[in-house]
DNA sequence: TAGTGGTCTAGACCACATT
DNA sequence: ATGTGGTCTAGACCACTAG
């Protein structure tokens, strides 16, 4: 009842949207119907009913006709360029996946990612370097700098099972996601890890994760320029397409 | 129930859709109000409202309160990495942009740009290869093939004036958008064009882009490697943060 | 002042799912 | 049979814009 001043509608956006940030309405939990909604906010069904909607077009929300609303689960193609788990790009193009974890274990924080990450140098961080290969050949190399604040059992995971990203979203709610895609010149320890040729560039997405105020993780996806790149296509649903 | 299966809304979306997609309405155009609407189609305002409200979402229109509702201007940042006028990007950073056109002419279709367009090879198509600087410096190299069908005026235009892209999202509207980053080695006429330092590789971006079941461009965008990135961020809109 | 969008109400009918 | 979402109605009040 902090501010009472928007509108019905919002204010139960604001309600039900703050029971899920905050985990106490989880992945899958069954959400107050519009009935009871309305009820519970001295409200008309039709006023329940466009919050819901409006939690339905955001993703937020999944609705069954005749059953109820639930909380859908957490996305991980926020960012622009659609970041599926390396696990799935590769086996969808019918190819084997395997990976090797290289590195996982606690690390103080240095300079240069300290400042990406809002902490203060020398301070705790976990660390992880794993590569990720397609039919064997090595096809993303994460090294990845995690809070621990955050995800305090991370050093215990084993990510051969579920790969850091899956981890860390089923773990927090994301809230904000930072990328930026470049070109590199490969440096010597690349070139071995990525078996890349000579001359061959490394396409590399560095992503900042934050749920709420803190951030959850940096990470950097080396890629060799020659084995992969980033795709994907858009549609606007206008006449002849519906949007689903 | 005579005429159809779709929802009162869904037809008022139909027909305001098919208006704004055929460009019957042009951009910056009045939609009827509500009330008209309402009456037009033999519904509730209500109903009316919610089909106009869904376009909103969607960007198709905006309202203003009191006044009316209105085409929205075509969007140019369909693509999952924002794809903002390199012209903008570069005075946005505060530093002067200049381009030259290097080439503008009509071309047969190489055989491998040819696949990529689904046309014949060899059938007509305009190019163009324009060099954006910023500060002097090299940042871009657009190498654009053309529908001469969709842009027939294309090869009069004044691209110092209004880029590729602006011009012909002005000219048709996009449903369609295919796009791939990539990293590459780069190639000798690059390297001067670019003015690239001994293996510094080119960042890629190729665009295909559609109107209807018409190809309209394809556009490469390279650029030097240490000098550009794509970047950008997501944000989800729960609590604490109204989505703008 | 008249028209517009923004919101809200208290009903209603339907198709569907669960019990 | 009951409850759910999906849609729709015919009103209403308000804040705002424009002539």
């Amino acid at each position: 009842m902090a501010d009472g001043s928007t509108h019905e509608y919002q204010k139960i956006i604001d309600y039900l949207g703050g029971k899920i940030a905050t985990g106490e309405l989880g992945v899958g939990a069954k959400v107050p119907s519009e009935n009871e909604l309305a009820e519970q906010f001295g409200v008309a069904r039709m006023t329940a009913n466009r919050a819901v909607r409006e939690l339905v077009h955001r993703k937020v929300l999944v609705r069954v006709k005749g059953a109820g609303s639930y909380v859908a689960p957490r996305r991980y193609d926020q960012t622009p360029v659609e970041i599926l788990p390396i696990s799935e790009q590769v086996r969808n193009g019918g190819a084997v996946y395997s990976a090797s974890v290289r590195i996982l274990e606690e690390r103080p924080l240095i300079s240069e990612v300290a400042e990406s990450m809002h902490a203060t140098s020398g301070s705790r961080t976990f660390y992880s370097e794993i590569l990720h290969r397609e039919d064997s050949i090595p096809i993303q190399l994460e090294r990845r700098w995690v809070n621990p604040k955050v995800a305090p059992a991370y050093l215990e995971q084993d990510f051969l099972v579920e790969t850091p990203t899956e981890y860390l979203i089923r773990m927090v709610p994301l809230t904000r996601v930072e990328y930026c895609i470049s070109a590199e010149r490969a440096s010597a320890d690349l070139i071995e890890i990525l078996q890349l040729r000579a001359g061959e560039p490394v396409l590399l997405l560095r992503r900042k994760t934050w749920s709420g105020l803190d951030v959850v993780t940096m990470v950097d996806l080396l890629h060799p320029g020659s084995r992969f790149s980033f795709s994907g296509f858009f549609e606007s649903g206008l006449a002849g397409e519906r949007v689903g």
